[in-house]
DNA sequence: CAGCGTTGAAGAACAGCGTTCGTTTATTAC
DNA sequence: GTAATAAACGAACGCTGTTCTTCAACGCTG
């Protein structure tokens, strides 16, 4: 019988599994630090490198771990979007400003979401239930009250007015996505406007007499441009419904 | 020597590789037969059962083969878009009904996407460039201009116009994709819209006033009623810039 | 008819993804 | 001191888009 005596190493084949080696240098996981991580990557990298994998990595662990905190990589980025939501400065409703009041919290929005990679692909058809979230609709209905907008029409254009600035900052991504690796988007994007002009301008005249006529009109203009006149063109439609006030013309 | 006789089996450790077992019954591979196909399992399972895989599958082949015929995915969808896009009827323009025109062109086209499963995510920021595409910007184009919408306006307005179908079709999907295995979706959405009533009802009243008060027009409305009033806001908010004629209202 | 270059097709592989399983560890409760 | 619990983790599964390399078939030239 051998000796119950000292220890004997262990068997190399069975390799040993270096415990919990939680360095005091790293906080403890928790939902919080993993929506910060996440934010952290986002900022630094855009959405696509938000990944179990890389949060993860960044909090020197594995993926597993996260969903000990997280049920999904769904309900992380309703996490992020509710924390960032936070960040938007809501105004103080002025009746005789709502329009423009109402322009400045999009622009407030956009300005959010501009920050923060791309992640407004992750809000895009999702029902807003965070309390940040709701904290800017309920503001938005407050301008639109203010202004004389009725209710039924007040309800349905918070619901629009969110849809359409997801898109327009999800649209400026696109583009940008598909520049190559490490060419500033924005001189990919300055760059490449010109070439769908001339594009247009050589189009079959007989066939597209309008595009060809309107080049410079569909080409012209910037992100903000745009987004401005989508804005305009959004709040003009929603007056035309206030009572008491004229239609905005 | 052995002879030179009746074939001798292939060396089983080389395993076949079959040849180019071509079945007359099958087509060659093409890039028109892949958009088809791609079609095919668009309309029946949803875009994100276009794989490569998946179609190489459909066809009985390895997603390599693909490559010959299509750069990549994204190249892939572009044509499916603009296969489908040439199913959209367009009226011929009547310039004393060009708002009404214009609305039926986005029903024409909404209609389309929801034929073709989530096709819509993947025109939400791309410039448009092929024929069939180009074909609906020119018609919108034509009847803008008949109503006596500036040049730069209508420029402007064909690609929030476009931007804000898109936006609809994908926000429609993305909830229904949530919905369990096998069930339908638009009972699953029937089923969700009272629950998140009930929890805006719930809300503080202190802090989301409006919220509660409205959480009926809020969640009121299915997606026809939504997209109506996205459609009405932005064809009014273009047409008071018309020249010529009063602002609707 | 033989040989050859081209081209379409295909198998296997790469690196990455979200997620799950089973196990190990550290901490807490008794 | 020991049992129970919760956190953490390594490895794996089944996917994804894409590429590399090989291979068979075809059209052409001599």
């Amino acid at each position: 019988m051998v000796a119950d005596g000292p220890e004997i190493p262990a068997p190399p084949w069975r390799k040993q599994r270096a415990g919990r080696r939680r360095d005091a240098s790293r906080r403890p996981l928790s939902r919080e630090l993993i929506v910060d991580t996440a934010i952290g990557v986002l900022d630094a990298e855009g959405m696509d490198a938000i990944t179990m994998r890389r949060i993860a990595q960044e909090l020197g662990t594995g993926p597993a771990s996260l969903y000990a905190h997280v049920a999904n990589k769904d309900e992380l980025l309703e996490d992020v979007l509710d924390r960032i939501a936070a960040e938007v400065a809501l105004p103080e409703p002025d009746p005789a400003r709502w329009q423009e009041q109402l322009k400045e919290v999009a622009r407030e929005i956009r300005a959010m979401y501009r920050r923060h990679g791309d992640i407004a692909r992750a809000s895009l058809g999702k029902i807003p239930t965070s309390p940040n979230v709701l904290r800017i609709a309920e503001c938005e209905l407050a301008l639109m009250r203010a202004g004389g907008v009725p209710p039924k029409i007040a309800g349905l254009a918070v619901d629009r007015f969110a849809q359409m600035i997801d898109a327009d900052c999800i649209e400026g991504t696109v583009l940008a996505g598909k520049s190559p690796e490490g060419q500033d988007p924005h001189e990919f994007y300055a760059a490449f406007v010109p070439q769908v002009r001339a594009y247009f301008e050589a189009l079959p005249a007989e066939r597209f007499p309008n595009i060809v006529a309107m080049a410079g009109e569909l080409t012209g203009g910037d992100d903000d441009d745009r987004f401005e006149f989508g804005l305009d063109i959004m709040v003009r439609g929603i007056a035309s419904y206030a009572e008491g006030r004229p239609p905005a013309g």
